[in-house]
DNA sequence: CGAGATTCATGTGAAGTATACCTTTAGGCTTAA
DNA sequence: AAGCCTAAAGGTATACTTCACATGAATCTCGTA
């Protein structure tokens, strides 16, 4: 209890002097400081991407002098350093555009695919607006419109903008290529600003399956990120081990074992210092002295639990209620096969039980759909003939999480 | 027995509705000159 | 008269509903061997 209490302190805040001085009579905190190993953590040096971030640096290089950089495409799996890179050498021009005098030069970094901008095209370019220290109603205002005000923000002066869009890719499957082809044709419509885009993207494939037009203005520059191999993934985390923890906390081979776990995950860095960090905090909670080998193995199963968990949670009530439905029969069926009616039925009547409104069957087949999406459930198309056309499902959440997910739900739905 | 017709239970697309929120506009009230 | 506030009018995005039609294999029907 004690312990648990002083973590989720550590967990909140940053640490500072006292806390530090505290911590160290009072648990076995084996971090020196935890955020190094968080994913929104940039350190001061990157390793192994130095190619990469000179091949960034000098693309933008321009900007410097007020002229138009070009477009900059960025491939790479997860966590192999693309938006660490673009961030870094964003924030270096930035500041070095300052130093010099050149006050014009803005660098904005969206992810497209965070919950708060995703979807629509409207609320990406709001999103924009919103970096740019204006304001943008929630809805209410043509798409177009939005549109206008943001060239509108930027034209007033000689300026240059630098627009890093990461996850392109979900954006782009959400909504359409056509809103990049506005966002690179922006261009020619301002008299006095200048914007340069760079597109980061997972999926290699990506570009293929685009609109030529925006292809050839998008991908003006394209730089690859090649994955992590083991002993690169082995340099970053002891690079960032040393700062993260006390010394000699780590057993033999754990930052090894880190990486490789990693690696097989196609070179992953930030999963790499996931499983780190996390490691290290079930130490602390079983109140060992040291991180273990077999902690890894159990904050690889703990991050996979709660990445879903997390998504379960913040899901829109009718949503909650349809995958709830789905929970509850698997429970209930075992094995036996499970089907929109079925689904619909048993919505029907938790909606009635928890005086929910209740959707119609349509808009339930689409919730489905969109759950069978995020890869929570397996829905197929079927045809049983005479009885009909329907949705095979199955739950595809790992049997050890069902419990915490029908706990999640049954809180969130208040049951 | 087999080929076609039927049928069921939903999938799926298009169009319409409700709601929440935004801007613009016009009128009315206040205030300062 | 200028400035400010408010309410009404006119618009949009989003989530959902309604309507209508599409699907596709199990099952039925019926002609034929």
């Amino acid at each position: 209890m004690f312990i648990i209490g002083t973590v989720l302190l550590v967990e909140r805040g940053k640490m500072d002097k006292l806390d530090k001085i505290f911590d160290s009579y009072v648990s076995n905190n084996l971090f020196k400081s935890k955020s190094i190993l968080q994913s929104n953590y940039s350190p001061e040096s990157i390793l192994h991407r130095g190619e990469q971030i000179e091949t960034i640096a000098s693309i933008l290089g321009p900007v410097l002098k007020g002229e138009r950089a070009s477009n900059l495409f960025l491939y790479g799996k997860t966590g192999t350093g693309k938006t660490l890179s673009a961030k870094y050498v964003g924030e270096k021009i930035e500041s070095k555009a300052k130093e010099t005098g050149g006050e014009g030069l803005k660098f904005l970094y969206i992810n497209c695919k965070s919950k708060k901008v995703s979807d629509t095209e409207y609320r990406i370019v709001a999103e924009i607006i919103k970096l740019l220290g204006g304001s943008v109603p929630a809805t209410g205002l043509p798409t177009d419109a939005v549109y206008t005000r943001f060239t509108d923000m930027i034209d007033w002066k000689k300026q240059n903008i630098i627009l890093v869009l990461d996850e392109i890719d979900q954006a782009v499957k959400k909504i359409s290529d056509d809103f990049i082809y506005t966002l690179t044709r922006i261009n020619s419509e301002l008299k006095n600003a200048q914007i340069s885009l760079i597109g980061i993207s997972n999926s290699l494939t990506f570009m293929d399956n685009l609109d030529p037009r925006v292809r050839s203005s998008l991908g003006e520059e394209e730089i690859v990120f090649p994955p992590y191999n083991a002993l690169q993934l082995r340099d970053i985390l002891k690079f960032r081990a040393e700062l993260a923890f006390e010394e000699g906390v780590l057993e033999e081979g754990v930052i090894e074992k880190c990486a490789a776990y990693a690696a097989r995950e196609h070179g992953d860095a930030r999963r790499a210092l996931d499983l780190l960090r996390v490691a290290g905090e079930i130490a602390i909670r079983e109140g060992k002295k040291k991180v273990l080998l077999k902690h890894i193995d159990m904050a690889n199963e703990k991050i996979e639990k709660d990445k879903m968990l997390d998504i379960i949670e913040s899901e829109p009530t009718q949503f909650q209620l349809v995958l709830y439905s789905i929970v509850l029969l698997d429970a209930q069926r075992g094995r036996e096969r499970i089907f929109t009616g079925d689904v619909y039925n048993t919505y029907f009547d938790i909606c009635a039980k928890t005086k929910n409104e209740r959707l119609t069957q349509r808009r339930v087949s689409d919730i489905i759909a969109e759950f069978d999406m995020l890869g929570m459930i397996n829905a197929r198309v079927i045809s049983k003939g005479r009885h009909g056309r329907t949705r095979e499902i199955r739950l595809m959440l790992a049997s050890n999480i069902k419990d915490k997910a029908r706990e999640i739900l049954e809180k969130g739905l208040d049951l």
